[in-house]
DNA sequence: GTAGGGTTAG
């Protein structure tokens, strides 16, 4: 009788699927001590673990773990709730506790675990499962081999494994040619894609847009239109996929165009329009959308947010990423690898390295690579550069390996302190200690730092023993430092490279005036300036921005546009009044200039 | 379909 209860009591739980009614029904089931009995136990793990709450997950997970010997069904479900809520760690961590257990995987077991791996990148894991599909003789489940064919084209270096289990494949379907056309899209052989896609007996929604992506997403926008125009079905997804083409190659008005075309926004049509501003520069557009998003109580996404504080780590607006810190607690995304290296960059960008640092140690063991050359990046331009390198040697210590980029901020690091003999020492360790070849940009630090320190002709030298033709970035850095020692012969040296190589750059005659002023040759900075007019080189403005209450207000040099001007000039009077008591004097370089 | 760290000068 009461089992009969219970059970009827189960059957209704997808439709109410409230945590709190399923916690009702588990307590019956213990009062009754029916929670013995693995069926009902099982049906509990599955509601509760179909729920993508995290609080319903949780409670799930607590059942889970207290069950002694959990059967298959118990497994499978605990897994694919694993998935659902994005723990592949422990989905991965699950079958292989249940293959420890001489358990044997099912077809319902296989497709979730191989998303699992699949999640984690982990090719190892993915062929451990095909081989043991193909002992448990489900060889040729169609579902199974479509998820192993996902599996192979998401984690594996090429598309040989997949087109193997392709072209074995007894059966093909839609899903299983799509897995082609994307796999291809996603390595980058988009003529093998449209081969796949053309020859497919069927087409559904997902191939088109995989290949509308994979055009979209290499420029080749005139193509991805005609595809888009073709499409016989349209989803979200296809008008974002267009969206992005156009925000990739800088075509903001088409992107904003389709935008307000689109019949149906969702967060990532608005995520790609907040990103694309961003990418292109637009920092203060990207938050005026951010803003508008919100109007239109549209919930960002983890990924939203990523964009916005690099929003307000280019922009400087603390108080706004402050914001957005206190907005992701408010909402309870949880502070993971992503976010927190966001807002480290953010803090450190916005000048209060101490926030970025209490973030870091906050993360606990969540930290990669990229975490901490944001940390590192981070203490060398905020001055920090000692501490930087302390940061590089504890990374090094706890295992984590350098990548050319965390490179770029240690040399970054000893280039603004003056730590011209461990600048070398890194960079010589790149390829030494790590296999990492030096990069153009790498080259560009060592230079930069050579020439910080004034060694103005071990730089020169340096410049000509690099393996590479030398960019505009490099002459330019050797330019910067003749300039800020006066070094008149070089400089002009370099300028001749420059005025071959870069002579749209703006900089490079307000760089070479400042040096004929620094050296008091007033002739050439007339005939620099005279130059200058004649191919009509306008210094770009300088242009600064400041967060009053979540509005960035901007500052062009010479503006009085804005409507508290006049205050804010005569602020600036009395602060340089102050600074020249204090004995703190203006550049004369540039004065002179100007 | 959207996604965190980057070399010079200004």
């Amino acid at each position: 009788m009461e089992q009969r209860a219970t059970a009827q009591c189960l059957s209704l739980l997808p439709k109410l699927s409230s945590l709190k009614e399923v916690k009702q029904i588990h307590a019956h089931m213990i009062k009754t001590a029916l929670d013995q009995f693995p069926y009902e136990v099982s049906k509990v793990v599955e509601f509760t673990s179909l729920s993508v709450t995290p609080q319903s997950f949780a409670y799930a997970r607590e059942l889970f773990y207290r069950i002694q010997n959990p059967n298959l069904f118990l497994y499978n479900t605990m897994i694919r709730g694993c998935l659902i809520n994005k723990r592949s760690e422990e989905a991965t961590f699950l079958y292989i506790r249940m293959r420890g257990e001489n358990l044997l995987p099912n077809n319902f077991t296989f497709p979730f675990v191989l998303r699992a791996f699949e999640d984690k990148l982990d090719l190892k894991g993915g062929k451990e499962v095909h081989g043991c599909i193909l002992r448990t003789g489900l060889g040729s489940d169609l579902y199974v081999l479509t998820t192993l064919l996902n599996m192979y084209s998401v984690c594996g270096g090429s598309m040989k494994a997949t087109t193997k289990v392709f072209e074995e494949m007894p059966l093909k379907d839609v899903v299983s040619w799509n897995c082609m056309v994307s796999g291809h899209v996603r390595h980058g052989s988009l003529e093998l894609a449209r081969t796949y896609f053309d020859h497919a007996p069927a087409r559904s929604l997902v191939s088109w847009n995989s290949i509308l992506s994979g055009y979209a997403n290499s420029g080749r926008i005139e193509e991805a239109e005609r595809l888009f125009m073709e499409m016989p079905k349209k989803d979200t997804a296809s008008w974002n996929s267009l969206i992005s083409g156009y925000l990739r190659i800088g075509d903001l008005n088409s992107a904003e165009r389709l935008f307000d075309r689109m019949p149906a926004r969702d967060v990532v049509s608005w995520t790609a329009m907040i990103d694309g501003y961003v990418k292109n520069g637009h920092y203060d557009r990207s938050l005026a959308l951010f803003h508008q998003m919100q109007l239109a109580e549209i919930e960002p996404s983890e990924v939203t947010l990523l964009s916005v504080l690099t929003s307000c780590a280019s922009l400087g607006a603390l108080e706004l990423g402050k914001w957005v810190h206190a907005y992701i607690k408010k909402i309870g995304f949880s502070i993971e690898t992503n976010l927190g290296t966001a807002l480290i960059d953010m803090y450190a960008k916005c000048g209060n390295m101490e926030k970025g640092l209490e973030v870091f140690f906050n993360l606990g063991t969540k930290k990669d690579v990229i975490t901490w050359t944001a940390v590192i990046s981070g203490l060398a331009i905020n001055g920090k550069c000692r501490e930087a390198l302390e940061f590089f040697n504890r990374m090094v210590t706890e295992g984590i390996k350098p990548d050319r980029v965390t490179f770029l901020g240690v040399l970054c690091a000893c280039a603004h302190a003056g730590f011209v003999k461990d600048g070398f020492h890194y960079f010589d360790s790149m390829n030494k200690d790590y296999l990492l070849v030096p990069r153009m940009e790498h080259y560009g630090c060592m230079v930069d730092l050579l020439g910080r320190a004034g060694l103005l002709e071990e730089a020169m030298e340096f410049v000509k023993a690099m393996p590479f033709e030398p960019d505009p970035v490099i002459w330019g850095s050797l330019f910067g430092a003749c300039q800020m020692h006066k070094n008149l012969e070089l400089g002009e040296q370099v300028m001749e490279r420059l005025s071959k190589m870069d002579p749209w750059n703006k900089g490079n005659l307000v760089t070479l005036s400042n040096i004929y002023a620094a050296t008091s040759r007033w002739d050439d900075v007339a005939k620099t300036r005279k130059k200058m007019k004649e191919k009509g080189t306008r210094r770009t403005p300088g242009c600064s921005s400041i967060e009053v209450n979540f509005h960035v207000h901007e500052f062009v040099s010479g503006d009085s546009s804005h409507l508290r001007s006049k205050e804010t000039y005569e602020m600036l009077d009395l602060l340089a009044g102050r600074m020249k008591v204090a004995g703190c004097l203006p550049n004369d370089v540039l004065l002179l200039e100007d």
